[in-house]
DNA sequence: TGTACAAGTTAGAGCGCTCTATTGATTGTA
DNA sequence: TACAATCAATAGAGCGCTCTAACTTGTACA
């Protein structure tokens, strides 16, 4: 910098101010300014600016899983709103588990962006607010009323029960939910899947079984689905990614999808759409939530708002071919279930 | 800090050196300042900490497209890698695009991060070129002979001479290529598809359609294929992305893969081993490159090695059910063709 | 008893920038 | 002509840390 400035025969603080493109810059030095700097390959550095400015312009993203679509999904909102607020992203993944997403956390904290958007996050609902204290925070893809930080989301229990009251209304009673774990949200989707069961009178169809946010999982809850009790006429995978993995253990272990089971995921992210999947599944309206989260945080930032905000957004169910009403056979199943046993 | 030093009743220096845990500390005074900084919630300031050391410890990862699960893969072998000798890493997407690459680069000059990864770079070698004078780099699945940076890739072009010679072998002549156009290694893969056509004596049905890494250009690419000309017997695409893209518009075209068309992708992701995919595919084993190329950089960094490193590995090609022999009504499909010109 | 040496600790300069207060130059106004 | 007002440019302190060199201690040995 000093150099530029000896160059262009200016000081330090000009250059510095043309750097930040004050407009109390006349046009002849910033012109001589930016020659140099050119010339020099200067170029500034983010560490000592935001080390006397105590800014960096820079928002921490933190994504649950980068094999999930659905947050390359959030990312695209994220980014684009951050760019026409002048701010840049830097993002990190969360490992899917809480140890990795609060390193990714400490990481930006260290780097002091000036604020952190954490997307699907793991973390207890307490670090949530201990975080909070220490930065502007935003949790998007998981909804809260806490009053220290923002959040957008959709309405996950609703959306359950949508997949629930479809698949009844197709006819279905044995409904089994592979839920999502410690994943974000899924706690309410499960507890939206059972009231919505009980609520239809299948109390006594309800059926869990543990999963988490991944491909893996969706096959593994099938094979479970399979091993133990009477299989069932629909199964509500937690995400679309399980639902990935459960499509592809159905056709392996040789059921139709949706003829011998239907199959309802969650998030409709961008491979639920195609042809080979079709997937029926609840529509989280991605990059909008996105847009709203990095609008959230730049409210704070840029507005210095200090009171929360949280948007809850209504989902609603794509319908595709992987659902469909329960087999007419389901007598005749029977009966052909019965000749066996004879 | 300074709080954290008079209440542990140390000087300020010695905190810093007990938060780079240094050997030469009595463990009195470090459990005596690791309290206070605990009470005090104190957490080092690493733009400060850069500014003084030169050193952040961190190694940016610029992804070229956060939608395409390639990447995904990649990151994880990086991470480790990374974590493994210390580093963190901070990531950051290109957008598929020359513009939003550069964006993502100079944020993380302006950051200072120690070195920088590129996976799938759009960059041209000029740019590539000036960028390794200006930090430490290693460029990923995109391979070059530049002596300013390392770059740790698979041989593209034997990987799409593989994918030829394999559906030569199943009869096929009639191969068409949906390339990648400005994407990593597109052009070795265009390349290699060529070069290899023209050796099996296939030049007059060397059949190139331009594409980009994504699924739409595989759709868009079909739409091409089936618009003018001859129906392939098999096409190549450029990367498993675009073969999801080209296996769902066959399909909704009413063509069955691989019946009619059989298909191969490039890059093996996760989802081309779906059942419902079950893609056949060349191989680039990305998490192995990932970690190669960030213990390149590592290198540069612990070992400050200076001279370029070029990985390069054998690919190897996966056969699943999308390709088969050609049609056995090959000659039945040109009489019906016949007649049909009758 | 004096010297050497190591281990533990500290003062203080400096990293590259921003920001406040101030100066100097120019214009407008009575 | 004098004075205020405005604009462009600058000096210099300070952001929170590291790092070198210097300074205490404590111990070992001649």
């Amino acid at each position: 910098m000093e150099d530029v400035a000896s160059r262009a025969g200016v000081s330090r603080a000009l250059v510095s101010l043309v750097m930040r493109n004050s407009p109390k810059v006349s046009e002849r030095s910033r012109v001589a300014v930016l020659e140099a700097a050119e010339e020099l390959g200067y170029r500034r550095n983010l560490m000592a600016h935001h080390l006397a400015s105590r800014r960096t312009m820079t928002i921490g993203l933190v994504l649950n899983d980068l094999h999930n679509p659905f947050f390359a999904e959030m990312t695209d909102g994220i980014h684009e709103a951050a760019l026409d607020a002048g701010y840049r992203i830097v993002i990190n993944t969360g490992l899917r588990n809480r140890a990795g997403e609060k390193a990714a956390v400490d990481t930006f904290l260290e780097f002091r962006t000036d604020g952190i958007v954490l997307v699907g996050s793991e973390l207890s609902a307490d670090e949530l607010e201990a975080l909070a204290s220490e930065t502007n925070l935003v949790v998007a893809a998981r909804a809260s009323t806490a009053d220290s930080y923002d959040t957008v989301s959709i309405d996950d229990r609703l959306g359950a029960r949508m997949v629930v009251d479809h698949l009844v209304n197709l006819g279905h009673r044995r409904i089994a939910h592979i839920d999502g774990g410690p994943g974000a949200g899924a706690r309410k989707r499960r507890e939206g899947y059972k009231t919505a069961m009980e609520q239809s009178g299948l109390s006594e169809h309800v059926r869990i079984v543990a999963g988490e946010y991944s491909e893996h999982a969706g096959t593994a809850g099938v094979d479970q689905l399979l091993s133990d009790g009477e299989i069932p006429t629909a199964i509500f995978a937690a995400n679309d990614l399980m639902a990935t993995g459960v499509l592809d253990r159905l056709q392996y272990r040789g059921l139709r999808v949706p003829d011998d089971v239907s199959l309802v995921g969650f998030d409709n992210t961008a491979m639920a759409a195609l042809h080979q999947m079709s997937l029926t599944t609840v529509d989280q309206p991605c990059e909008l939530l996105g847009r709203l989260a990095a609008r959230c945080l730049i409210e704070r930032l840029d507005e210095e708002r200090t009171d929360a905000v949280h948007e809850l957004l209504t989902p609603s169910l794509v319908c595709r071919s992987t659902s469909g009403p329960v087999a007419r056979r389901a007598p005749a199943k029977s009966k052909s279930k019965e000749s066996r046993v004879k």
